[in-house]
DNA sequence: CTTGACCTTCCAGCGATGGGAACCCCCATG
DNA sequence: CATGGGGGTTCCCATCGCTGGAAGGTCAAG
């Protein structure tokens, strides 16, 4: 398989793929010409790479995963581990946002939005 | 007014303001000595920065925001424009936060986390 | 033989800072 | 007057996860 079969199949970009090589998350063999050759196993690598990143983890996170996937005698805790941890990431970011959101989305009410200058948006901004 | 000044009043850090400078957000004077010298229109325009990127604006929203509160004869719509643009990225973001956060959370409760290497949350990912 | 679609490497840039080096300046103390 | 410490300055590099583009090698079809 070239790049471009693996990229369609995991639906990751080509440049994306090499980044992951570059990195070390996968390791496919060269053929005689220079052009990566993917087997089986790194696509499904890939595939697992493009899952995890779906979910928003980091690569640092997905290397951690990917080993713990090739691990057959992980514990199960270590997976939960950082799922858990990113999960609490995922909630303090979302907290963060509605809390924008809220302020925003009122700011954006009580703006009448027309031809005058008179604008609250401006005036919680400037204090 | 130094940048230490205005750095403990507007909340930013120094490298944060000398970055404002360094993209035009602001104009501070010089003293003879090389040092910044900010006015009190330097600090009201790093306030109104700091909250704005509280609230989530880019940097070039920013830019566009201040150009706004300068123009005394802005129209409100504008302001408004720009502020439902940045609430619309906000809500997408906070959709796709909430998916990965129900997605995760429910792995994370099907997971056992102990010794054992079953994890749904690898099965998953793996496809 | 040429064309065009692949593939390769390498370098640069995004956004919004943060870290740190190397250097200058000012004030207070011994 | 020297010295030390706590400001300030510029400059460049690193972050994170790609993405774009240039310059060039390879391959299959017409």
């Amino acid at each position: 398989m070239n790049i471009s079969d693996v990229a369609a199949r995991s639906g990751l970009p080509a440049k994306t793929i090499r980044y992951y090589e570059d990195i070390g998350l996968i390791k496919p063999l060269r053929d005689g010409n220079g052009y990566r050759a993917f087997r089986d196993s790194d696509m499904h690598k890939l595939a697992f790479l493009a899952r995890a990143r779906a979910l928003g983890f980091t690569i640092e996170n997905c290397r951690a995963l990917l080993a713990l996937w090739e691990d057959k005698s992980r514990a199960s805790a270590d997976v939960r581990a950082i799922a858990k941890g990113h999960l609490a990431q995922i909630e303090a970011k979302i907290t963060d946002l509605i809390a924008m959101r809220d302020t925003l989305s009122n700011l954006v009410q009580c703006c009448s939005g027309d031809q005058r200058p008179d604008c609250p948006i401006l005036t919680s901004l400037g204090g």
